[in-house]
DNA sequence: ATTATTTATATCGTGTGCGATGCAAATATA
DNA sequence: TATATTTGCATCGCACACGATATAAATAAT
């Protein structure tokens, strides 16, 4: 067998396993806050923009509605945001930032930098940054495209 | 809020967006065996070397044991692998492919020629492969390193 | 206006991931 | 040799992910 199946030959294994070890190096920073790295991700589409239904924002982090209900239940019951039902469209449940959800942007400001110098090094680096940008966006834009 | 928390900007979420699309790209090509895509990954690690603890497997694919061994077990409800103690170590159980789990590499063959075809676009070619594997071996490296 | 279809969200079931913890076998130490 | 520590694997609990499916509201078609 050549080496086709090789671990090491295997683009998705890394990404799958870089994707990992990042979420984890978050972890500590976030599970002082109560937070897991989707609900980050879920907090930081409401910074950029307030009161979206549940389909944009599942549609931001092009994950499925059913991953994102619950979490945003867990979220509500935290009393990090509100879910209430849409005015213009009752089928809508629009998602809210409350007082301490506002406040966590503040209380995790410093996040991005420690996790973003965490993964310097030798080939990633300030310049190096969006060429690899490019090609993951690539990868997700091209695999978007064939189902979804 | 200067750019900082913006989506846009995060290497975390592009790295778990695309490893979860390129997942999901293996979906149908594994599920028509009845393998997941974690599965597949322990099918290569024994497909490179037979008759591995569970240890090693794990420290392969850089996954906790607790992580592992349900899925060794799934996998041996399907008669993919056995799991026997072994006999140096008494804690140690010893996984080894059965003839179905040796017969999938050959019907599995075409899996990675597929998925490589998949990804294949303007930023990620032969050429630009071995660069981007660098970045995520050093990145991967890197956080291994300031942990276990 | 009635019916059919689409859309937004939710529920259910299965399979990871992983922190916390337990246990027995192996090894190190006293 | 008796005891302490480490190691390999396992169980438990919780939080994703996602395919399959359900339900009600909105929209399209007749």
């Amino acid at each position: 067998m050549d080496g086709r199946f090789k671990l090491d030959n295997q683009l998705c294994f890394r990404l799958y396993t870089a994707s990992r070890l990042i979420t984890q190096a978050y972890h500590p920073l976030l599970a002082q806050h109560g937070l897991t790295y989707p609900q980050y991700l879920v907090l930081m589409t409401l910074w950029e923009k307030d009161a979206q239904p549940v389909n944009d924002i599942a549609k931001r982090l092009m994950l499925e509605t059913n991953t994102v209900t619950p979490l945003l239940k867990r979220m509500e019951a935290e009393g990090i945001v509100t879910r209430s039902q849409g005015k213009k469209d009752a089928r809508q449940m629009i998602v809210r930032l409350t007082r301490k959800g506002h406040g966590l942007q503040t209380k995790l400001m410093s996040v991005p930098e420690t996790v973003g110098s965490a993964i310097l090094c030798e080939s990633v680096t300030p310049e190096t940054v969006p060429g690899l940008f490019t090609m993951l966006d690539d990868i997700i834009l091209q695999l978007k495209g064939k189902q979804g």
